[in-house]
RNA sequence: GGGCCGCUAGCUCAAUUGGCAGAGCAGCGGACUUUUAAUCCGCGGGUUGUGGGUUCGAGUCCCACGCGGCCCA
């Protein structure tokens, strides 16, 4: 095991030099070091030191090794924290002695945790430092780390997560704004009253969107489970029950493809008000957005990972979707148009369509495609075709669209808002549509929930409700790909 | 699902027309008491993604498969 014969030659002397470290009475990984301050600590105590400094301040610090700069009698290392954070530690021959000083040289390599003590200073250069007068080992990394003046290949950053973090700043800063983004968010609602659920994520049935769901199976009840596609059905059943204000941030999972806007298992918020609609729930989901913006960068004017900038702040851009289709098409598209016209306008843009698809999705498509992929500042798109909508609200005055909208950054869809559909008898007949669908034989469309419509006929509120994507909000943010904004995304197996 | 590109040392990448598999960093040995990706001298490190084929000879050409990326649907 430990000789390793047939492991890569850096590999082996690591190995080597864990063994030597216990012969020679050297814990490789002592569970407790006399550790007095963290390396950010011992900066924020020393900010503008002039060179050649000695503070007299005694301390004990760990840190990561990632470089080393080793001389005949005087050896420096960088010591890095994990919030990124940087010391030097100096080792020089008079404080820590011939002995430790070689087993230094022999013993530590790049990457792994070492613990050391000694006088805060500063170097000749100006650099703050400890001066070392005792060290040890506190983990010993047996692999090597990759080159940190190279790029990593984005393969590695994704599967070996890890490796990224302790390289790339990016991917440290991502993970701790997307914690001040979820902190935001539930702040934001805890400030208006919201009352935060978690709903089941194992469902008998699929619903609440549509979307092809992951299967498994529970032994003890002998029965099949869904992977839930949304949270949405419960957390209408929260809102007949009084809870008015409710919200829920968790994962859900779509049996589906994974490009860089979509991913398997993603993070989602949803929350409903009752006596809400379509238009105040606009109003807070753009609150919501400046809110976390504010949160996590002190300003609404977001920088994306190519260097733009995006105002945030204000009102944002509302559209209609028929009225902005029409004028993409040059042509007047109504919810009467037939599907065949719809068809001729996705064929003469080179748009490939299913036959199958009706006006609702055509509309859909052709929007998507021609209007959708091409906003970039947030922009809100209301009023889509009622087929396509099946849990929502027919609009107040228009016939034939429902109160709904899309939100819309960078080309993707961010949320959705409704009014929401509260009438029990009109459910029924939107989901036996629906089941009719899935019957005949599209995995996507909804199953009858005869619980759901239960809890419906006791009444519900008039609401409104919004779905959010959280990986999609970081990437509305930050500019970045979904692969990045999600820590450890699913890859297949090497 | 279709098309294109990629897979070579621990990492990032070279390798001309099919002709001895290389560099930088990292590693090992040596020198060096103020370095900042330290520097200098020397040395080792490879199943070229996997399997088959063509050839005197394959990292390179052909076929299949795996993994990844980009574009299209």
């Amino acid at each position: 095991m430990t000789s390793g014969d047939d492991l890569p030659e850096q590999m082996r002397v690591r190995r080597q030099k864990r063994e030597r470290l216990l012969a020679t009475g050297h814990d490789p990984y002592p569970v407790e070091l006399p550790r007095t301050h963290t390396l950010r600590e011992v900066r924020d105590a020393h900010p503008d030191l002039p060179s050649d400094t000695a503070t007299g301040d005694i301390v004990g610090v760990a840190g990561r090794v990632m470089f080393v700069r080793n001389t005949g009698k005087l050896c420096f290392a960088t010591l890095r924290d994990g919030d990124g954070t940087e010391l030097q530690a100096m080792l020089s021959l008079d404080k820590v002695g011939a002995e430790r000083l070689a087993d230094w040289k022999a013993d530590v390599d790049l990457g792994d945790h070492v613990f050391v003590h000694g006088e805060v200073i500063t170097s000749r250069r100006g650099e703050l430092s400890v001066l070392v007068d005792e060290w040890r080992m506190a983990s010993k990394a047996l692999r090597p780390l990759p080159v940190a003046h190279k790029e990593l290949a984005e393969e590695t950053r994704v599967r070996q997560r890890y490796v990224d973090l302790i390289l790339r700043k990016q991917a440290r800063d991502t993970v701790r704004m997307r914690a001040g983004v979820l902190r935001s968010l539930r702040d934001s609602f805890h400030r208006r009253g919201y009352v935060e659920v978690e709903t089941p994520m194992l469902q008998t049935l699929h619903g609440g969107a549509a979307a092809r769901p992951f299967t498994t199976h529970s032994n003890a009840f002998d029965i099949d489970l869904y992977l839930r596609i949304a949270p949405e059905l419960y957390l209408k059943r929260c809102v007949v029950g009084g809870i008015d204000r409710v919200f829920e941030i968790n994962r859900n999972f779509r049996n589906e493809g994974s490009d860089s806007t979509h991913s398997p298992e993603f993070a989602m918020l949803e929350f409903y008000e009752a006596y809400g609609n379509y238009d105040s729930m606009a109003v807070l989901t753009r609150q919501l957005v400046q809110e976390a913006a504010d949160t996590v960068f002190g300003t609404q004017v977001v920088t994306w990972a190519d260097g733009s900038e995006y105002d945030l702040s204000g009102e944002w851009t509302t559209l209609t979707m028929y009225g902005s289709l029409s004028e993409a098409l040059g042509e007047e598209i109504t919810p009467e148009t037939p599907a065949e016209i719809l068809r001729k306008h996705a064929d003469g843009r080179g748009l490939e369509v299913d036959p199958k698809l009706g006006h609702g999705k055509l509309v859909e498509e052709l929007w998507e495609h021609l209007v959708g992929a091409h906003l970039v500042a947030p922009t809100f798109v209301r009023d889509f075709p009622v087929e396509t909508s099946p849990l929502t609200r027919q609009h107040r005055s228009q016939p034939g669209v429902a109160e709904k909208w899309d939100l819309y950054v960078r080309g993707f869809e961010l949320a959705t808002g409704y009014s929401e559909l509260v009438d029990p008898v009109v459910e029924r007949e939107r989901l036996q549509a629906q089941s009719l669908l899935a019957a005949a034989g599209d995995d996507e469309a909804m199953q009858l929930d005869e619980d759901f419509l239960r809890a419906l006929e006791y009444g519900m509120p008039p609401s409104g409700g919004v779905g959010m994507g959280i990986d999609r909000l970081l990437m509305a943010l930050t500019g970045l790909g979904i692969r990045e904004t999600i820590l450890f995304p699913l890859v297949r197996p090497e």
